[in-house]
DNA sequence: TCGCAGGTGGTCG
DNA sequence: CGACCACCTGCG
């Protein structure tokens, strides 16, 4: 089985618990030894991260595959330590919870993935959303297999999805949110990705928030600060905004976190749902 | 039994 | 525009 060794990864900068608890990802598992497999750019691929030598190891990756791949998915250029400086210096409430969730870094995932990933996440539960992109990948993507001989599935294109009607995904029990897939998966195969917010808020079941969420985690828009409920709960109780004020919590990240908005979102959101609670 | 979970679209005023 | 409200599904 082919595997690569990437050396110097800084411990402050990477922890895979963070990575992969922080809701910006629903394919991976965590596996016994601490390790983390999942499905990515279509490839099953384990990270395991040797925290005392600074290694991150990629089982399911060669060489070529990590400058090629992995490199830029799991945002190894950048420096998440000066971004982490940067917000700290502006406010006192993000540093704790930077220092709490250390080794968060935002992935470089598939858009379309995105955009079927969170609008399965509307009104609905981590673990649920998690079972429904899996049986929808099992029962209507594309096989995989990797140089081991483990198997798994793609998610299913935009085109597969378009051919669908709600009575063939009533076994992924996807409830309501069935045809807003189906539309969405016929504008996408129709006229291609988004590539604009006004493209993008023009599929149904897309709202600010799952908009949002595409944006930050499809689209590199590192200032895209997604409002959900916990979100919600940091801003009120640690910031003191009004409850459903949405528009100042926009604001105010948009002042406060500016282009890092979105590494901001992460930290908060991880801290509040991990650690306060 | 009922509210809630990483909201959104539709309908009113 | 802003404030409701129904909505699949599964769990506590």
């Amino acid at each position: 089985m082919k595997e690569y060794v990437v050396k110097d990864v800084k411990s402050s900068q990477f922890n895979l618990d963070h990575i992969f608890d922080c809701g910006q990802c629903f394919r991976f598992k965590k596996n016994e030894d601490g390790s983390y497999t999942g499905i990515a750019k279509e490839k099953i691929v384990t990270f395991s991260y040797d925290d005392k030598n600074e290694e991150l190891w990629i089982k399911g990756s060669d060489e070529k595959d990590f400058f090629n791949i992995w490199k830029n998915y799991l945002d190894l250029d950048t420096d998440y330590g000066a971004i982490k400086n940067a917000l700290a210096s502006k406010d006192t409430i993000i540093k704790k919870a930077m220092d709490y969730g250390y080794g968060i870094r935002i992935l470089k995932q598939d858009l379309w993935e995105m955009i079927i990933s969170f609008i399965i996440s509307q009104n609905n539960n981590i673990p649920r959303i998690k079972g429904c992109i899996e049986s929808l990948a099992t029962n209507f993507g594309e096989q995989i297999i990797s140089q081991d001989g483990s198997k798994g599935f793609n998610m299913p294109t935009a085109e597969r999805l378009a051919m669908l009607t709600t009575y063939d995904l009533q076994p992924i029990k996807l409830g309501y949110r069935s045809k807003y897939l189906i539309d969405t998966a016929k504008v996408v195969s129709e006229n291609g990705l988004p590539e604009s917010d006004e493209q993008l808020r023009r599929l149904v079941g897309v709202g600010p928030k799952v908009a949002s969420c595409i944006k930050l985690f499809g689209m590199g828009h590192m200032d895209s600060f997604p409002i959900d409920v916990w979100v919600k709960r940091v801003m009120n109780t640690l910031y003191g905004i009004e409850e459903n004020d949405l528009k100042t919590m926009t604001n105010f990240a948009a002042e406060t976190f500016g282009e890092y908005g979105g590494i901001a979102q992460q930290y908060l959101f991880y801290y509040m749902r991990t650690y306060i609670k």
